[in-house]
RNA sequence: GAGGGAAUGCCGGAGUGGUCAAACGGGCUAGGUUUAGGACCUAGUGGUUUUUACCUUCGGGGGUUCGAAUCCUCCUUCCCUCACCA
């Protein structure tokens, strides 16, 4: 048996390939002098989403992501296309600077240690990325740029600074992330959860909320994608109506204005910023404590919690009939969505109808009576639907159900809107109601204004300077970039405030005492444009060379996980729109086409975590089995969209598979290839090279499979079609197929060499022939068994009809000869004989 | 609650109107080879059997069609994402 040395081959062509910068776009020198001329070349742009790097490197299902890539950049290489496929490292973030304070030392060293060890096991990935291209966060000469986005987006007046709540823990005098603040309660020092109000910047993105939503109709993406960033932008259209609260207008944002007859009673967000100003003396204590019980702001936890509420004392005018509505201050209501305050229709909304029930001084006020169409609750079963509806609708109307009808129906108890259809009566309703001024259709987004000032250390800082007599003072675009400050002390509070000498500066406006800013910029800002950075990485000029950019960008093709949906992917087509309206791109889009790949499961089936000790390191893969046969094996296990395992005895399978080509490169006599190879290699080129332009990589392993397996048999082959084979292989096994064209005689890169040509269909030898003779005997075979008949009768597939030749076969059996389709409406056929057809074979009647 | 996706042998999964269900891999069984193990090679792996054949089967029910794993419809189960957005 044959003993690969894995390591040494891997070792020997990674070398090469990085030496010779076969990998590099156009302009970068080789160690031997030769650059690449790709002049001619129409260019493709592909990136994977930037990793945060780990200082547990890379595990086996980023190996998996990046191959993703790496065979689609080396087949479009192949295929004459200039490639840029670079990569990067999203260095700045809360994890590393945790896990650094946990090991003890500063985030810089400890993230740059993470990055090198990346980079190593890319490489031993056998992964052609173009390494000149390369960036990371972390660096001035990257975030320099966020710095300078900043201020242009400040100048344009899309930044803007707000409160809002957050998460305070007391104890440790700073703001906990949700995921910090599970329960209520701080994870550091359990101390209880306040919220607070507290002042942050803000991107306006909901400027943008149209565009976004409407812009996703252009983009070739997994139809799944967008439809979570439209359900994340959550365009509703309303109507929002105007209540008094204590004689002033306060806007109410509804859906539903077809039920506002039956309006009860109003719920305020218990983070409600104006909340307070709404609760009377008598009612401040009890309002007090409730908002101390209410817990984080995670609205995953809003959303688990029980309804609950607090009178507020204060009371609504429903525009419509006058009613005074007692106004509760509950923990259900969203407080930047709408105006934080709901209209409250116990009758027809489940929630509403929820809190009612721990509240019952509420009465209920029933406005549409259901329709039987479109009815949507569930009745009795064993009624009849219409005894079960009467009877359910009767209650209904006389309060006796308890539940909220949120189907259609027709108006009662509305006034002189009794008897409209509700769907109508949302309309009548608002007209009527805008007519007097108190209404107005609106559009609302769940999409918020983006926050992303942070109270921590490893981020951007952001280039602004307090100044007391100047309030804030952006940092002059000379002045930039704003080093984040090395020396500085972890443990409580925001780190950046432990420097002293960094914080207090001059103001730039009057030269007086000023001092930093010390919020550093969220993490999805560095990542918002760094697709933009790579084709002009180097440049301490600008952001990027509209030259440069006007060549590569858009994105060809963009790989990653879908749990970037809502964020990542947002927040770059947000910055795209922006960078173009302030003129700084032509395009609109960054991504056109998206690939989520699947994720990689350890081998019991779970997710791979470190607590569940089921990661697989490549590392250790690679030694064993070698890392073709480990790209091989994860390619082969599922589409590359799905979902997959690790197994330890798969991989064998694909080891055997590469061992198997390399004991056919020895064994086998080139010479001549035969007729049923050269029709096997076509074929399979053709298929191969269809996979690998859709990502179904799955079915080329198999094509390939069966190709080198038919190989295995063949006598002799000539050297130019196993070198073809080589090729078809390479962008999955690069560094074997490097080697054995090498054996080949080759003294060229297989990466480099041109992708074989794809034979125009050599469709399977035509059957026509032989379909009449087989008729023939078939008619022969049934008149025997069956007797006699004047006429022979045929039924054959639609698509057949054409190969049959009756004057053949009647002069073959000496009978009149009728052919029908099998989907002939008009054919004659009194014995159903039609359904006996099939492909290849006739239903035959004789008559 | 909303949206998206899925259900095929022992397992992972091909097949998305016919000529073709189960490719390809894993596992298992038998045989060969081997000092042994591993590796490798061959055959088998829904049922019947007269084995170049016939039947059964693609989560369940109904439908469209000459013909359905494939299209439509209802149901069941599972996975993912968002989730009290008024």
């Amino acid at each position: 048996m044959i003993e690969i040395n894995f390591a040494k081959i891997e070792k020997k062509w990674q070398g090469k390939w990085e030496k010779e910068k076969i990998f590099c776009t156009q302009g970068v020198p080789s160690a031997s002098g030769k650059v690449n001329d790709n002049s001619k070349k129409e260019k493709y742009y592909i990136l994977e989403m930037f990793p945060y790097p780990s200082a547990s490197g890379l595990h086996m299902g980023h190996a998996l992501n990046y191959s993703i890539g790496d065979v689609m950049a080396r087949f479009k290489r192949m295929n004459g296309f200039e490639v840029l496929y670079p990569m990067g490292f999203d260095a700045l973030g809360l994890p590393a600077e945790n896990a650094a304070i946990k090991a003890g030392e500063h985030p810089k060293p400890f993230t740059e240690k993470a990055i090198k060890n990346y980079i190593r096991q890319m490489k031993e990935l056998g992964l052609s990325y173009d390494w000149t291209k390369t960036l990371a966060t972390m660096y001035p000469e990257y975030y320099r740029w966020n710095q300078y986005f900043f201020l242009k987006f400040l100048e344009a007046g899309l930044i803007y600074r707000k409160k809002a709540s957050v998460n305070w823990c007391p104890s440790c005098n700073t703001i906990i992330s949700n995921e910090q603040a599970q329960g209520g309660i701080c994870e550091r020092c359990d101390s209880k959860i306040e919220i607070r109000q507290l002042e942050g910047w803000y991107l306006k993105t909901t400027k943008y909320a149209d565009e976004l939503l409407n812009g996703l109709d252009k983009l070739d993406w997994p139809e799944k994608i967008k439809a979570m960033q439209k359900n994340w932008i959550g365009r509703s259209e309303g109507t929002e109506i105007d209540f008094e609260v204590n004689g002033v207008k306060w806007p109410i944002f509804t859906t539903r204005p077809d039920t506002i007859f039956g309006v009860t009673f109003m719920v305020v967000s218990a983070q409600h910023e104006k909340l307070m100003s709404i609760v009377t003396d008598e009612q401040k204590k009890e309002v007090e404590e409730f908002l101390k019980n209410v817990g984080s702001v995670s609205e995953k936890e809003m959303a688990e919690l029980e309804k609950k509420g607090v009178l507020t004392g204060s009371y609504a005018i429903n525009p419509v009939n006058g009613e005074r509505i007692p106004i509760y201050a509950g923990n259900f209501v969203v407080a930047d969505y709408g105006s934080g305050m709901v209209m409250a229709v116990p009758a027809h909304d489940h929630r509403d109808r929820d809190f009612v029930r721990k509240y019952n001084e509420i009465k209920i006020i029933e406005v549409i009576k259901p329709s039987k169409k479109g009815f949507n609750l569930e009745l009795p079963k064993n009624k009849s639907f219409d005894e079960g509806y009467e009877e359910f609708v009767n209650n209904f109307v006389n309060g006796k159900v308890d539940g909220a009808y949120t189907g259609p129906g027709t108006l009662i108890n509305s006034g002189q809107f009794n008897g409209l259809d509700n769907t109508k009566a949302k309309e009548k309703i608002t007209v009527w109601l805008k007519k007097q001024g108190k209404a107005r259709k609106v559009v609302n987004y769940k999409l918020r204004d983006w926050g992303f000032s942070r109270q921590r250390y490893w981020g951007t800082p952001i280039p602004i300077i307090r100044c007391e007599g100047c309030g804030l003072v952006p940092v002059p675009e000379k002045d930039l970039p704003v080093v984040l400050p090395e020396k500085v002390k972890f443990g409580k509070g925001n780190p950046l405030e432990t420097n002293e000498g960094w914080i207090n500066v001059k103001c730039p406006k009057c030269g007086g005492a000023g001092k930093r800013e010390t919020e550093t910029m969220d993490t999805f800002f560095d990542s918002s444009w760094y697709f933009l950075r790579y084709p002009d990485n180097k440049n301490e000029k600008k952001p990027f060379d509209i030259k440069k950019i006007k060549k590569w960008l858009p994105v060809d093709q963009y790989i990653g996980g879908a749990e970037h949906a809502c964020m990542h992917l947002i927040y770059a087509r947000f910055f795209t729109k922006v960078l173009r309206d302030l003129k700084f791109l032509d395009f609109d889009e960054p991504f056109k086409v998206l690939f989520n790949q699947g994720m990689l499961h350890g081998s019991d089936g779970e997710k791979m975590s470190k607590s569940k000790g089921n990661i697989i390191n490549p590392d250790e893969i690679s030694k064993k089995y070698g890392m073709d046969s480990a790209r091989y094996f994860l390619l082969s296990l599922a589409a590359p969209d799905k979902p997959r395992d690790w197994s330890d005895k798969g991989i064998q399978g694909s080891l055997r598979f590469i061992k198997k080509i390399f004991s056919i490169s020895e064994n086998i006599k080139f010479g001549k290839s035969s007729e049923d190879f050269i029709s096997k290699l076509s074929s399979t080129t053709r298929d191969v090279t269809e996979f690998y332009g859709n990502f179904q990589y799955r079915k080329a392993t198999i094509k390939l499979k069966e190709l080198f397996d038919f190989l295995a048999e063949q006598k002799e082959v000539s050297k130019e079609d196993f070198g073809i084979s080589l090729k078809l292989l390479s962008p999955i096994c690069p560094h074997i197929a490097e080697e054995l064209w090498e054996k080949l005689g080759n003294n060229d890169f297989i990466s480099l060499s041109k992708w074989p040509k794809v034979e125009k269909s050599e469709k399977k030898k035509e059957k026509g022939v032989d379909l009449n003779s087989k008729i023939i005997e078939d008619i022969k075979y049934v008149l025997e068994k069956v007797g006699t008949g004047k006429v022979v009768y045929l039924y054959v597939m639609p698509f057949e009809l054409g190969k049959i030749d009756t004057g053949k076969i009647g002069k073959a059996i000496g009978k009149e000869v009728k052919v029908f389709a099998v989907n002939d409406s008009k054919k004659f056929d009194p014995e159903g004989k039609a359904k006996r057809a099939k492909p290849g074979k006739v239903g035959i009647y004789l008559g």
